[in-house]
DNA sequence: CTTACTTCGTGTTACATTGACACTAAGTAA
DNA sequence: TTACTTAGTGTCAATGTAACACGAAGTAAG
């Protein structure tokens, strides 16, 4: 975080008036039972010591697409398996009280299985949180993550959020964990199979789960 | 358009590299049985001749939402009785050939009868186009435009969206006529009115429309 | 004043979707 | 062998959705 804000005391000192433009990345994974997010502590002041949604400014010839799938790789070492959408920019200019600092914020997906949480670097901790014990954030990251979670609880149902959270292949319980974790509540096990099998987005593979317990059939998108 | 460039010219001359922040507006209304946009005839190059989405500069101390409000009022000089919401930023670095410009478009919803289509300001011919007739356009505005009309019909099953397209009392007819414009498509009558009358997201009046035929109850929204 | 014209207003039925609900099956662990 | 855990399965009621046709109430024109 000490680049960021050197970067933009240099915006702000050359540039008066001109407005940073960053990209923040809400990444979100299903661990188990509970939708996680990556955040980062903050080194430095303004807000030190509190928690933020990772992110970083523009650079001259990216897309803020680009600065987004560049942060997200720099902060989890996921490789390209990640699903990332737009949901939308804040404006306020009293939203960083360093000075003007718009930000254009992206939903990222990841399989937490493939996920190294790559050590904390820079000197910054990074870590992730149950969606629902959430630390104090820093800036107004309390509400993009808000609007975060609205847009991944709409988003659900489009068959490739799903599909970036699980791995390759995935029991139908599984499946219903992630649903159950996005929308913080117990969904109906014989309704859900029936759904999802009669919509025909998954398919059968010939594996199976194996455990302490009965094995489960595996499935795969189609 | 001239203003825009040459304060565009301004930034990347003297702060190299630089993002200029603008905010666009896509401004629907339904006329008669047609989804409308307004549109301004771009007066100099690039893109001479051509239509684009009225928008303008962030000003040092707005947000973009600010922007985006000021730019309508401009352009339509409609009063505040409009709905405007955020649909995306755009930030592709080659979307404009004069440098780096940044723009966030925002949806707006004018009721028809309220409008002053405001006379050919600064030299910029302003004229309201039908969705499905639409001129040559500038940049990437035709992009900007289907995104646009993607989020209306999403949207259009929330109360407000029609709200703002009509005046304060309306007939169910005509209700399902704004209806009709955004999706394209016909909707069936008995249907459309048991549904809507079912929600309770409208009561009746006690005026009539009149017209060379039966009269028709006005209701409002509740 | 009669007729043509236009838009308003109204119900039923078949079909699809959704939600509630409980037990047996197949494996592991002790 | 028994306890434990998760997988896998069907029915029924209620609700929501879509298709469909005709008489009513006004104006306009001859």
């Amino acid at each position: 975080m000490t680049k960021q804000y050197k970067d933009l005391t240099s915006y702000t000192e050359v540039h008066q008036g001109v407005v940073a433009l960053a990209a923040d990345v809400v990444t979100f994974t299903v661990l188990g039972e509970s939708l996680q997010v990556l955040l980062i502590e903050r080194g430095s002041q303004p807000f030190k010591g509190r928690w933020a949604i990772p992110g970083g400014f523009l650079r001259k010839i990216e897309s803020l697409e680009d600065t987004a799938r560049r942060e997200l790789r720099e902060e989890t070492g996921v490789g390209e398996g990640f699903l990332m959408t737009q949901i939308g920019t804040w404006s306020d200019p009293k939203r960083d009280p360093r000075g003007r600092v718009v930000t254009t914020v992206f939903a990222a997906l990841v399989d937490s299985s493939e996920l190294k949480p790559k050590a904390d670097t820079d000197a910054a901790k990074v870590a992730w949180f149950p969606m629902d014990e959430l630390p104090q954030l820093a800036f107004d990251h309390k509400d993009i993550l808000s609007r975060a979670l609205t847009w991944l609880r709409r988003a659900l149902y489009d068959t490739r959020v799903a599909d970036a959270l699980l791995g390759e292949t995935f029991t139908l319980s599984e499946l219903r964990g992630v649903h159950e974790a996005i929308l913080g509540e117990p969904i109906d096990k014989r309704n859900f199979r029936k759904r999802v099998l009669a919509s025909g987005m998954v398919k059968e593979t010939k594996g199976y789960r194996t455990g302490a317990h009965r094995p489960a059939q595996l499935y795969k998108f189609s």
